[in-house]
DNA sequence: AATTTTTCCGCAAAAACTTGCATAATTACG
DNA sequence: CGTAATTATGCAAGTTTTTGCGGAAAAATT
């Protein structure tokens, strides 16, 4: 049996149950506990599954709620925040959307930064609270208690009338090829909007979201501007972006 | 079992039934107690859960943090939402600002109420969002970092639209001939819009507010439906208000 | 105060993992 | 076609993680 049928066959067993055992694995596909651990290592490289101790679990477990996803992968979050938040400039009008990653960015707004921000989630705002030189903006609408943003017409119909300087997105799936994507359409609606209101889009993905892709395209790869992640532009999962002269962070 | 499919299941019925104990985990999920104990813990360093004497609860019930020990009145203010929480209706469409006595009864809803909540309120609707059978509409608007609260057009053009079933307001003065007061005029000009657009009125007052006015006038005396109040319809300090046919609670 | 329940601590066994290495399978190429 | 290079696999030894247990400590209950 091939490397990748194992592998194909591995992705698929994760999807129907959710998770996979290495002894489980070895007996199935009849290879030893030591080529399934390297192939669960290879697979969970390339961001497709989790591993943990006797195997593996799917990433993209659905009933993971705000908290849950908030602790995931958190060290690499907060080292993109950092790295963006250097990156902002006073007198900007700031567009950001939720998402984890925002929220540890919205928490390291530099002190002295002095800026308007309009954002469809409630941790961020909460964040930017506190900050003394952030005027925060939230948009209004059903509140989607997975995410916790809001969605719905007035926030589309305010963000129509709006010329910002910069979005920031925390995007779910970013792909050198289909660009931003989104698995919550109305969510999607509402980051596309976003995106359209502003000059400039700096996206802040975790290792595991690039190359990944979602039903609802959020903005074509051309659009974005700034992608803060942490392999180098060097690197093969970062260098399909700064051949379109994406400013990799 | 993998021990993160028992973090996930621990943290799966966490949020259906908001506690568990280790005994009963250990039975369901068949491993010893001690195990139990570790995974608790562990979820509990996560911030997940808040590890308990016998088991856990869910950290959406329980957030005293240093911050909230401080509040005025806090154990007085616990009492008056409970007492409020039990007069709520299932089907109702409710408006609701902000203001720390609001906060507890919004951590109070009754878990089978089934209602919809407009609020122009952070921390309402963060804790409203935990609630599985509450539907949360936030009212957009500029951030007042000092309250938590939206202020702006977009919210009282909502609000104009609207009919609720009631409103509860968390009154920062309530006076029997001049009514329910507030201090920001902005704030005030939401609360009225809220006022406005419902069939009934609640109020939730500690005692120190009764009988207290500021200058900006949000609801006369005879728009008060209900004030729910630790002294009795008897207490000179309630019965002006009970004379005007307002339920005392 | 006594008793029961729950938790904490250290330990030991079992299971799973890592690493280095030898061998087998596959691919590349003259 | 044959041989070298590369890659994949299995094995063994050592390490880490997980788990359950006994007993002491702490907390709740009576």
């Amino acid at each position: 049996m091939l490397k990748e049928e194992r592998h194909a066959s591995i992705l698929g067993q994760l999807r129907q149950q959710q998770k996979v055992t290495t002894l489980g694995l070895s007996r199935t596909l009849d290879v030893s506990e030591d080529t399934i651990r390297r192939d669960l290592q290879e697979l969970a490289e390339l961001g497709l599954l989790k591993k943990v101790h006797g195997g593996a679990i799917s990433t993209a477990l659905s009933p993971y709620t705000w908290k849950e996803r908030e602790v995931y992968a958190h060290e690499e979050k907060i080292r993109l925040a950092e790295k963006a938040a250097v990156r902002l400039r006073s007198g900007q009008v700031i567009l950001m959307d939720g998402g984890t990653t925002n929220l540890e960015l919205a928490r390291r707004f530099p002190q002295d930064l002095k800026a308007t921000v309009f954002t469809n989630s409630l941790p961020v705002a909460t964040a930017l609270s506190e900050h003394p030189g952030v005027e925060t903006i939230l948009l209004g609408g059903r509140l989607l208690s997975s995410a916790q943003v809001t969605v719905g017409k007035d926030g589309l119909d305010l963000l129509a009338g709006l010329r910002a300087d910069l979005c920031i997105l925390g995007a779910r799936a970013v792909h050198p090829q289909i660009g931003i994507t989104e698995i919550d359409w109305e969510e999607a609606q509402i980051k596309r909007a976003m995106v359209q209101a502003s000059q400039e889009l700096m996206t802040l993905a975790i290792t595991a979201k690039l190359g990944m892709a979602q039903p609802y395209i959020v903005a074509e790869p051309r659009k974005l501007t700034t992608l803060v992640t942490t392999p180098g532009r060097r690197d093969p999962l970062a260098a399909p972006f700064a051949a379109l002269g994406i400013d990799i962070g």
